[in-house]
Formats: structure tokens, sequence, C-alpha cells
RNA sequence: UGGCCUGUAGCUCAGGUGGUUAGAGCACACGCCUGAUAAGCGUGAGGUCAGUGGUUCGAGUCCACUUAGGCCAACCA
């Protein structure tokens, strides 16, 4: 070590240099400008005709379809369009840069429930009523209103960078759409699966349809209550004589009784009332069976004096038994068995410990009694749920003795059929006692008005019946159940998670009553029942045919204009008296689970099946499961290969976003304040396969991580101006030409394993990190020496700049599916032209040639003496000796012969980027440097000799040794030579 | 309440079949450079791997439970 002042400090007056130097060059500004910029590039991309050309290009390639999921066209994107869209394009651009045509057609979901809604609220807010306007003409209302925000959302989705042919999108509206969804709902019914069966739905009197649980709001109401008896007909013999009692706020149901639950995790008790006033409905003598937590309460309502537990009862007693109908003894409408049953949903905080079940008047009572339909059938007990209340709220002759009875009145007061059941149990002596409750109950949203749970016929498709003549087994769930096993899902779980839906779902209920949709366009028979289309039926085809031809002339609205009957049956049956058509919609999932046939069939540019379905994880219950429902119902498979799904956006603590919480990020925001690309390097940044997280923190450091990005390519593009195109054949490189060959092409395996993987992140990290560390922190550092200053017809510069403008090419492109607008931006600064563009271009190749591993392990070891190098030039810098590491030259002490090798015929010096530097084998003095993680290397941190170049800052021995150059070293002295020889 | 999933440094992510002091990038702090300059380089400090209990010679990695959070279970898309 000297305690030499630095020799620089003496030197000459420095002359500028700076303009003989290859110093980076370049318009491509270090600040992107998003916002500004990206609608601009879309300009671009539209004037040039980007997607048809990108089309043309890949004309008679493979072709790799990605079939949008279609978002419901209403409102503008929130944040989880934003990721969804940005994953898709990053797929398609993905893929089409691999090889395939990759063609990408957005869509739109159109029909349904929502948008309903909002026409009828512009209705109500002109006073107009929904139900005065013709149907058709309400339906053209809702197209229209679907019309405006598909042109609202499909600009959106282009701000986001998204490519695809957004001028022929798909719609479920468009007419071509609802021929295909009306008669693919047709082959259902041609095949057998469809039927006719019912289902409770919330419905409102007054307003005389059924209301979703959204239209639903709850407010206090004040409801007659009453404790019934059921007699112990059959079953446990020590409860013989015995009565189990139910409690029920709803009397008008016990016509539709049909069932009483019980729960396995309660106490239940045998109870004998011993003293009660005369004329009691609860006499003395009397046995019920209740649950032990409410058997007082019970008895206090029924005003009982005096009453005795005569034993436990094991609710193993209770499965077995079988009781009577309270009203049994009335008219004989009521002499079925009711038998009891076990459910979850029954508590002992309330009634009886009993549940009244009437499975036409309640969800819980549906479920429960679909789910135990084979076990009635066992025990001779006929599981049909009777319609016992109509349209009007009046009970029906399916509730004898009662039939007329109002539930409620056109007003929503309450009618006389609770007075009437109450009257009629009274006279039975199957009261116990009554009462009224103030609750929470279930009312209108449009009128104010209560609404109650009622029995209605719905359509609905087989899960588990043979399909045709198929092979024995061959049922749609278990079709759907194979189709998952052939689909590779990503992540993995998806596949488990759809498997237990379709293992575990009911059979799928088609049919709504609603008027926004695609009809179930069949007939029936009100006297025999039979349904047509169907299997039995002459002229499917021919029905089907007239349908499609009608639909794709008017759209659906033809099945509801007048004579549509006529019209459509025609010819096909003898007498049209006894059919009836069926005036309800599908389900919008049936729409858009019938996607693949209109749009990946109906398309000579796409394919069936697609390579990949794309959604949130959400989509299992939905698209994905509606999709693979449709396909395997008609073609037996399901319509996609791959299934990839992406968690939820949460905000930055990892919560939930919510208005309340003010916590929301939308992407018009981001784009506003910082562009798309930032965003969708914040997709690519994320494990989406998981719920992201999203905030300002968060994309501040994509905006950061972008920055880095921008700058190694603003720098690759500004040493490129010095690059006149001339190769070097690979042969000639310097060995840290070919380091770096060796390193893309590493990377360059990762990225498109990412990308065919869907693992962006592991694309982004890959390139971000060679670019921050093998790039920007060391070659670029380590070169810039080189580029600058060697003279133009030096090999390692040409080397240098031929491997940048490589990695430049590689690069750009690789992040082009990512940050399409960035990497359109780089690209045209060295390959401008009206029809150039990076998307038009294919990933490079990767000559097998550049990967050297044997280079890279050499390398590992020079880095590690050169770690050592940078220690000590750092302690030196800390302690004030030096600055700039030019002004070192160390004496390295290599202690392991292969670490020396590995230094062997290197310019060391400059890949410490230090002035001079000497590498030996020599023991090293007592006090040099070294690492403390056991590298046996120790660093002399000495100073520079000799004056420092005016031009290459270097300190060397030699400069002022060259006659014409006096102030700069021998190697910038012979570039200023070439310089001045050129010019 | 049930089905599926998640919780590794401030942030985003790595951590095959359990095995040395748990990694990277960014952010942060400090320093350098001033010919990538609203840039570049270096150094450093950050983690009881959500918690508890188990299996094991040994667990971030396997099991159970707890806890926090997410999706689904709607005539919602």
């Amino acid at each position: 070590m000297t305690d030499t002042p630095a020799p620089t400090s003496d030197a000459t007056p420095t002359r500028d240099y700076s303009a003989t130097l290859n110093l980076p060059a370049t318009d491509f500004p270090m600040r992107a400008g998003l916002p500004e910029k990206e609608p601009k590039l879309i300009a671009r991309w539209d004037e040039m005709r980007l997607y048809e050309r990108l089309r043309d290009t890949a004309r008679g390639r493979e072709k790799f379809v990605l079939h949008d999921g279609p978002p419901y066209a209403n409102g503008h994107l929130h944040i989880g369009h934003a990721l969804n869209k940005i994953l898709k394009d990053i797929i398609t651009r993905s893929r089409q840069m691999m090889g395939y045509d990759s063609n990408y057609v957005p869509g739109w979901d159109c029909h349904g429930l929502p948008i309903e809604w909002k026409v009828e609220e512009e209705y109500r807010a002109k006073g107009k009523n929904k139900d005065e306007v013709p149907i058709n003409d309400f339906r053209a209302e809702c197209r229209q209103y679907a019309e405006g925000w598909i042109k609202v959302q499909a600009e959106e989705f282009r701000r986001l960078g998204v490519e695809g042919d957004f001028a022929n999108p798909y719609t479920t509206m468009a007419f071509s759409s609802e021929a295909v969804i009306a008669t693919e709902l047709l082959k259902f019914a041609v095949s057998g699966q469809l039927y006719r069966g019912s289902k409770p739905v919330m419905w409102s009197v007054v307003e005389r349809t059924a209301l979703a649980e959204a239209e639903v709001e709850y407010q206090d109401y004040q409801s007659d209550t009453i404790w019934v008896k059921f007699p112990v007909t059959s079953g446990a013999p020590e409860l013989a004589g015995a009565s189990v009692v139910i409690w029920t706020t709803t009397p008008w149901t016990i016509p539709g009784n049909r069932a009483v639950s019980y729960s396995p995790k309660i106490a239940y008790g045998l109870y004998e009332v011993t003293e009660a006033p005369e004329g009691n409905w609860a006499k003395v003598g009397e046995r019920y069976v209740l649950a032990d937590a409410l058997a007082d309460a019970v008895f206090k309502q029924a005003k009982v004096t005096g009453h005795i537990k005569l034993a436990a009862v094991a609710a193993d007693a209770l499965s077995s038994v079988t009781c009577a109908h309270p009203l049994s003894g009335l008219g004989g409408g009521y002499t079925f068995d009711v038998p009891l049953l076990p459910g979850d949903h029954v508590t002992d905080d309330a009634g009886t410990g009993f549940v009244h079940t009437a499975p036409g008047h309640g969800r819980e009572d549906f479920e429960l009694w679909m789910e135990h339909g084979r076990d009635l059938a066992a025990r001779g007990i006929d599981a049909t749920i009777p319609f016992t209340v109509d349209d009007g709220g009046y009970l029906t002759a399916d509730a004898p003795g009662f039939t007329g009875r109002r539930v409620l009145t056109d007003k929503g007061d309450k009618g006389d059929a609770n007075q009437a059941v109450i009257e009629a149990l009274a006279a039975a002596g199957a009261m116990v006692a009554r009462g009224r409750l103030k609750h929470t109950y279930p009312h209108s949203w449009r009128s104010k008005k209560p609404v109650i749970f009622r029995n209605t016929p719905q359509w609905f498709v087989y899960m588990d019946k043979p399909i045709g003549n198929g092979p024995v087994g061959d049922t749609l769930r278990a079709r759907a159940l194979k189709a998952i096993d052939d689909t590779a899902f990503y992540p993995p779980a998806g596949q488990t998670r759809l498997r237990s839906m379709i293992e575990n779902r009911p059979d799928w209920v088609l049919s709504r009553q609603r008027a926004w949709g695609v009809p179930i366009a069949v007939f029936r028979n009100t006297e025999t029942g039979q349904l047509l289309p169907g299997p039995d039926f002459a002229h499917n085809d021919a029905y089907a045919g007239r349908l499609r031809e009608a639909f794709l002339a008017e759209g659906a609205d033809a099945w509801f204009a007048d004579g549509a009957k006529e019209r459509f049956l025609s010819g096909f049956v003898d007498d049209l008296g006894p059919w009836s058509q069926v005036r309800d919609i599908l389900d919008v999932w049936f729409d858009s689970g019938s996607t693949h046939e209109f749009v990946l069939k109906g398309r000579p540019d796409l394919k069936w099946p697609a390579d990949v379905y794309l959604e949130g994880s959400d989509q299992h219950r939905g698209w994905f499961h509606s999709s693979l429902l449709e396909s395997c119902g008609v073609n037996g498979v399901a319509p996609y290969k791959a299934v990839v799904t992406h968690g939820f956006t949460m905000a930055e603590d990892g919560r939930k976003m919510s208005k309340s919480l003010g916590n929301q990020v939308q992407p018009q925001d981001v784009i506003r304040q910082s562009g798309a690309d930032i965003l969708r390097l914040w997709v690519a940044s994320t494990d989406y396969w998981e719920d992201q997280r999203i905030g300002k923190k968060i994309l501040d450091a994509n905006s950061d991580a972008y920055r880095k990005i921008r700058n190694t390519v603003r720098w690759m593009l500004g040493t490129l101006a010095h690059y006149d195109g001339a190769a070097v054949a690979y042969a000639d490189l310097p060995e840290l030409e070919r380091l770096m060959l060796h390193k893309l092409a590493v990377v360059g395996a990762e990225v498109v394993e990412g990308y065919k993987e869907y693992d962006f992140k592991a694309v982004f990290s890959s390139i971000l990190n060679f670019m921050n560390i093998e790039l920007s922190a060391f070659y670029f550092d380590v070169r810039k020496d080189a580029l600058y200053c060697d003279p133009k017809s030096s090999l390692k510069r040409r080397a240098a700049l031929h491997v940048v403008a490589t990695l430049y090419d590689h690069l750009v492109k690789w992040l082009a599916p990512l940050t399409p607008f960035t990497a359109e931006e780089a690209w045209l600064e060295r390959h401008p032209g009206e029809a150039s563009s990076i998307h038009l271009e294919l990933f490079p190749d990767v000559p097998e040639e550049w990967l050297d591993a044997a280079l890279d392990d050499k390398w590992e070891k020079v880095k590690k003496v050169r770690r050592a190098v940078t220690g000590a030039l750092e302690i030196e810098r800390r302690e004030k000796r030096i600055g700039s590491s030019l002004e070192a030259a160390p004496v390295v002490h290599v202690e392991d012969a292969d670490l020396l090798a590995a230094l062997d015929g290197l310019d060391f010096a400059e890949i410490c980027i230090t002035s001079q530097i000497t590498v030996t084998e020599a023991p090293a003095p007592e006090g040099a440097f070294r690492l403390d993680d056991g590298t046996p290397v120790a660093v002399e941190p000495r100073l520079a000799e000799g004056r420092k170049c005016a031009r290459s800052w270097k300190i060397l021995p030699e400069v002022g040794s060259d006659p014409d150059y006096p102030d700069v070293t021998l190697r910038d002295a012979e570039a200023l030579r070439e310089l001045a020889a050129g010019s």
C-alpha cells in the first residue's frame, strides 16, 4: 500500500475528448410518458391494420386458441377485468410469437337480469311499467343497453393493450348466437336429458313474478306462529301415542308439509302434560317429543301448568319415525306418511327442535327433500312436490280443503289462508299453541311487500340419467368427470375443485322466469306431458331448422312474437290445442356455456376445442362449469384442453377491495397516472394463480422495475447508434461476449418455458434479474470502456456491439407480450417503417452453440475473485483513498489454483474496472483484504500509477508516451488516429 | 357451516422427492461516480419461514389443530 498522493492531482488540464467517444446516443427518452404515448401507439396499430397483418403473417400456422370468457356487458372495467384481459393478451401474444396462429376473439355476455334491472330502472324513472310494455320492445331496449356497454368496454380493453378481433367480436345476443343457443338446448330435449320438474323460488304475489335474491330486501314483519302436533305412527315403539311438535311462522305452508326435520346433534326428550287449564289445546296426558332446551318454553306458550319428562329420546330412535300429517283426518287429502329426516339446519335456539318441512316452500326444505329422494322411495313415500300455491297467492287443489284461500292479497296484505289452516288444525286437535312473531322477512324491492317461497315448474337437465343409447353409465355427470380428468389445470387445484363441484351438484336448472334471454324453445303437451322436440318426436330436425331460420333472421324475439305457436309447430302435430309454448328463458350460464359452439365451431379462423380457457377461480362454478356441462351433454367431451384460473385482486393489506374502505384501485386511474404497461407489468410480476394485491406501494415498485428495464433498453439503443450491423462470428467473440450469449440462452429457455406454462412471473423475474445483475451491473459496466473508447476497428468493440444488438433483439421480443407498448416503441427505434411492428416478429432462436456451461463455471470463479477486489476497493473508498475504481491498481493474491487458472489470459483489470491490476500466487502480506466468506483471495489495494488519461480516465504509466496525443493512453491515441484518418 | 386455496425479509417472488449459517430483485441506509445523470456502480442492514402441537437424528418443506384472509355454495355475472 502506498501513501503517495494520487498522481492525477498534478495532471495537465484535461481536454474534453467526449466528442471523440462513442457515447450512447438515442431519442428513446428516459421518461416514458406512457399515458400520452400509448394511445398514439394504439392509433398506429389501427392505421397499419396490425390485427389483419397478424392474421396474414400467421396464416397456415398451427392454431393456438384461447377462447375468451365473455364479461357481462354492464359497467366500466374494474381491476379484475384488467387482470383477466391482460393475462389473456399475454398468452395470445406469446403464443403468436412462438410461431402459432393465435387469434383472439373477444366476446360479451349480454342477456340476463342485471341488464333487465337497469332498463327497468330507467322505466321507473320515466314512470313506465315494465309489464305494460310489449315484451319484444322491452327486449329491444335491453339489447340497446348491452350494445352501449360493449362499445365502452371494447375501448377500455384496447386501452390495456389487448390485441384481438375487436372489429368482429362475438356476443351472446347476436342473432346467430341466439340461434345456436336455442338449438343447442333442443339437443338436450332430443336426447331426453331435459325434463320438467319443480323448485321453490321467491315469488312476489303483488308483481306476480319470480324474484332473485338480490331483488329481495329484509324488513320487519309480523307473522302468525303456530305449534303443531304430528302424531307418531310408526318407528320407535317407545314413542307410540306421542306427537312430534313443530313450530312454524307460515301456517299456510302446512298443506305443503311432507316431512319433519330434526338434528342428530340436539338432545330430545319425551314429555307428558300433567296439568293444564280446561279447554286448553294441549291437554293433560298428551305426550310430546321436544328438544330438551326448548321444552319449558313450548309448555309455557301452550299454557301448560305442569309437565314431566318421561325419558330421553335418542336421535337414532328418531331416524326411523314416521308421523301422520296433522290434517290427515281432513277429507282424505293428507293421508300420506310424514317421515322424520335429519337436517343440519335444525337448531335448538328457537321453536321445538323439530322443523316443519314443506319442500315447495323453502330452499333448505327443498334441498333436504331432494337429498333424501332415494330413501323416500325406499320407504314407499311419494317424493312429488305439490304445487300448493298459484301465481296469485291462492292455495290450489294440491292443498285440499283450502283451495281458493289466499296467502297474500294483490296489495300484499295477509289473506285468509293462515286463519283457515289454523282453524282446520284446531278442529283436528293438532294445535298446541299459537302466537305472533315480529322478525325480518323477505320483501320485494319494488313493491316493498312480502314475498313467499312457492313451488314452480322449472326445466332441468339430468345429471345421472343414461344419455340416449350410449353405454351403460354414460350420464352427463360421468362424461363431465371424465372430461375433467382429460383436462390440464393451471394451477392443478382447479381440477379438484371442479371435480368436487360436478360430483356433488344437483340436476342443472336451466329455466328462468325472465324476459331478456334466449327461450327454452320447446312445447309441452298439457294433457300428456310430452315434450316437443323430444326423443319420440319425428320432426326434431325440421323443427330445429325452422327455429334456426327464424332466429337467424329475427333473433330470439321470434319466439315471443305473436303467432309463434302456429309458426313453429304447424305441420308437426295434428292438433295444436293441447300444446303449450314454454315462455321461460334460459339461465344465462347456458348462453355462455354454449359460446364454444357458436364461436369456436362457428368461426373458421378458430378451432374446437379451445387450447385454453382462462378465468377467475369463481368460474369453476360458472363458465368452466357450464361450458363443460353443455359440451359434455352435446359433444361428450370438454370444449377446452386446459383451464387456467386466476385469483382475485385484493387491496394492499390483503383484504377485499371495497367502496366503503376506499381501498379500491381502478385500472383507469393506473393508466392515467402511469400507463397500461405498468399495469401489465404488475400482472406479469404477480403470482396470479393465487389472490394478488395491488396498491400504491406495489404499483410504485412496478414503476421502478419498469424504469430499470426501460433504462437498460435505452442504454442498448444509445450504444447501438454506433453499430454498423456487422456480425462477428461466434468463434471470434471474446470470452465475455460468449458468456453473455450463454446467459442469454439460459434466460431464453426460462422465458419460453414460463410462457408455455403460463408462469409469467418467471418470465418477468428472469428478464429483470438478467438485466440487473448480468447486464447493467456487470457486462455493460465492464464493456463501457471498450465501447466508448476503443478504436472503431477494435474487435472487442465490434464484438460487444454485435452482442449488445443480439441482447437487445432477444430481450425486447421476449418483453413484447408483457409490455407491448414499450417493446414496440423500443423496436421502432431500430426498425422504423410503416409496416414495422415487433408484434409481427417471432421469438428469436437461441443457437445451441451459445450454451457453454464450462465457460459459465469458469466465469463464476472470475466473478468470485472480482467480488474480493470490489470488496477491497469499497474499503479504500470508505477511507477516502479512492473514489473511482479507476484510481486503483490492486494486487490480487489468488491462493487457489482453480481460481488462478480461471483468470489466465483475461484482462482482469478491465473486468474489475481498475486501471491496472496484478494477479499473483505469491503469499499475501499481513493485513491484505479478504472476504469473510472464506474465498481464498487476498487483495492489496494499491493506487494506480501514472497519469490520468484525459479520454478514458484510466491511470497508466504509458500516458504521455505518445507524441501526437500526450494526454491519453496508447489505446486512446490509436482511436484518435483512426478517427482523424476516417474524417 | 361445508368445498377449494393461501399466509417465506417493507414489497414482489425463489426455495424438486424433509439435510450445512433460508435466497433473489426492488425498496431502505451509507458510500462512490458524474461520459446511461429525475440515470449508473458498490457495500450494508432487514426473516422466531402466521401460530401451536406432533412425526423424525433432522421440518420453511410431512401430519393435526388454531388463527388471518380469499373464492364458491344466488332467477349474480
